[in-house]
DNA sequence: TGCAAATGTTAAGTTAGCTTGAGGTTGTTG
DNA sequence: CAACAACCTCAAGCTAACTTAACATTTGCA
């Protein structure tokens, strides 16, 4: 409860690089709360300077807002996360990149037999052709990449 | 030079799953190209289906329009394209498919450290503080994950 | 040949994720 | 204790990637 673990927008800005009016919009978006002083300003914790540093590592991971919210869910608001709030949500997020990686990798990997066999130029090219049911007029690609 | 070679818009959407509005808008932005009728309808070569396909596949990949565009750039337009022409621009996106692995196997390597030692707990982590010379009001993380 | 289905154009709307602007209030510091 | 930087709210604007609407024209086929 230290006078110091209680700090503004402006240095939360700061500190993760983000833009005063990104927090705001977070704030809205319910991704991070804040108590107000007597004045009407906003107050944060200082450890929410690591709640947007996660908010950051997950929207470069390509998670959207909801999701990173789902994600960090799991932290207590209005109190400083401990270690193991933070490993679950650590977890969690590791969870995700895995699934990312995996997709990415199978997707490669049907490219590279494109790639050998002239890709995409035969209906039976793994990338393509899906539902060839939908295809019934005829022969050729329709969705690609299944998941 | 088969009538067959010769697709109207709805068929293109058919046999892509996009919507009709989507390749007219992908045409507006320069991804795919048509001849028209005299009655001013667009039409266009059969081959497009797999030039569409590909900008489905390089989509999902994370590639925005633009980025697109630029792969395929070196496909020839108002012609289909030879096997050749595809594996260049296959072997392209594979290149960027490479790059995105990479980057989210460097986070994921960097996550795993994080969720051992309490991720971003500590000025040392290395999710974050990554330019600690901006830093120097104080400590803890402004920029998070270098590139 | 006639008419429904398909197309065409232009303009405005939609979602995500923020930024910018206007006009007014609070906090801090010399 | 005044000045000025930092905040506040609310509304509107912005980019990407499309969709929807409204209305006009063209095709294809019975």
């Amino acid at each position: 409860m230290d006078k110091n673990d209680i700090v503004s927008i402006g240095t939360l800005a700061r500190r993760t690089g983000l833009a005063v009016s990104a927090i705001r919009f977070y704030e809205e978006k319910g991704l991070i709360t804040s108590q107000r002083t007597a004045g009407n300003q906003r107050r944060f914790l200082r450890s929410d300077i690591r709640r947007l540093s996660f908010i950051l590592i997950a929207q470069r991971m390509g998670l959207s807002l909801p999701e990173i919210e789902e994600a960090i869910s799991w932290l207590p608001t209005g109190r400083t996360p401990t270690v193991t709030d933070w490993q679950r949500v650590s977890r969690s997020l590791r969870g995700e990149i895995d699934a990312r990686i995996k997709l990415l990798t199978r997707t490669r990997a049907k490219l590279d037999e494109c790639i050998g066999c002239g890709c995409m130029s035969l209906q039976r090219c793994p990338l393509t052709n899906r539902d060839d049911r939908a295809a019934a007029a005829g022969p050729g690609p329709r969705y690609v990449l299944d998941d």
